[in-house]
DNA sequence: ATGCGTTTTTAGCGCACACTAACGACAAGT
DNA sequence: ACTTGTCGTTAGTGTGCGCTAAAAACGCAT
């Protein structure tokens, strides 16, 4: 891979720390158990012994315990530094969407780009410049300073609302960009009321009233689409 | 130094090399001459080695032509990419005064982190919500796209200027942070009428006017302040 | 021309991070 | 109990980019 060039002022960690520590904290809150380097390997679109090494590297920095057997735990450190990233990451997408007003579907990589290189004064100071938000634009919660995503529990994937189920869009997944395109143009964002109106058989998908206007959400959608229950 | 971890999105040249052929530019540019490997090295405060093999590695790249003997030139691709650099951090240090109100002091450093992550994209969206300025804070000029820097050689060093000399105070290197802080103490800007008072003997420096202070400026700075003579 | 100081390049190394190929450890199936 | 497939790890490489120590080239003064 390529070299890394002059960065002498940079952050404390590099920019692969900073991912793995990302990735890891991502992982161990979907299920609460230690994490499987190949988990890693696959979510960061790197090879198997790659993420062993980087692993055993975050170990000696303390940011992350290695459970005997399988599997990493961030410690304490590492998960701040992962909320940090993370943290920067969506003051980052917010700032693009709507100060610059870059589409959408663009946003997330570029702030995957930019959130390495953002100090954490310029990245609070966006925070401010934009009013202090609490949500990004796919609806994920940009928390004060180090406290956990407060609702990624309360929140239910769409995929798993039965009929008549009502609530509103909280939560995009920003994952897939296409996805993010697809929903775009059909004006599904976080924000607007939301009601399963039916679910279709033969793994179609669900019949949904989103805002004003009726959807039909395939399944793989669904599952990237998070709302708040009302009913 | 530290590697450089996943950075796969990013720009097509590595940061470093983005480096290297910014200050190449700026050397270029200082006496119209090829740049000795040597005062690339100072700038960058890296060893001679580095510098000699990196521009190799520049030559190599097709950035640079290394005359034989002393000394490297750029390309008409090697300006071209220090000139896309060059914007691209002049715009992002205006948009951290302007948009995000960091000190002046403190712009120039965060904005050389920055410009290597930055895509052109997000750039010229800064740009396009700023309004499309002409000058950084500094006073350097963001050009439209791929010019040279038009009036470097227009301008005069404050320092060479002899008593009674008017203009208007257009630039102030930003080579020097507490030089930086200094003036904005004392609220030398960019933008502000000036006029040669006196000079003082013993290299103690100018009286100056600036706006309606006066100042004594010694030659040190004298040397970072740039004006446009109006007489 | 010869020798000296400056400047540049060569040689060899370290570190971060990726990769492939090959090896080991364990669950499950026969 | 033995094979097999799925993990994970070790071993060894490559690339970017920095470094020091030593050699080579240049430029100037004698």
């Amino acid at each position: 891979m390529t070299g890394t060039g002059l960065r002498k002022g940079a952050q404390p960690f590099t920019p692969a720390v900073e991912d793995y520590a990302k990735t890891l904290y991502r992982l161990e809150q979907q299920r609460d158990a230690p994490v499987a380097t190949g988990a890693i390997a696959t979510r960061l679109e790197v090879s198997a012994p790659s993420a062993s090494n980087m692993v055993r590297n975050l170990a000696q920095l303390g940011l992350v315990t290695v459970a005997r057997g399988r599997g990493a735990r961030l410690t304490p450190a590492g998960r701040e530094l992962a909320r940090a990233v993370i943290r920067r990451h969506r003051i980052i997408e917010c700032f693009l969407m709507d100060a610059l007003h870059l589409p959408w579907d663009s946003v997330h990589g570029e702030a995957d780009l930019l959130e390495h290189a953002v100090s954490t004064r310029v990245a609070e100071a966006m925070w401010d410049a934009l009013g202090r938000p609490v949500r990004d634009p796919h609806g994920d919660p940009i928390t004060p300073s180090g406290d956990d995503d407060p609702d990624t529990d309360i929140l239910e994937p769409l995929d798993a609302c039965e009929p008549d189920a009502i609530g509103v869009l909280v939560r995009v997944s920003d994952a897939q960009p296409e996805a993010l395109r697809y929903m775009a143009e059909r004006g599904i964002a976080p924000g607007l009321p939301i009601r399963v109106i039916s679910r279709e058989p033969f793994g179609v998908g669900q019949r949904v009233l989103i805002g004003d206007t009726e959807h039909i959400i395939g399944p793989e959608l669904g599952r990237l689409i998070f709302i708040e229950r009302t009913a």
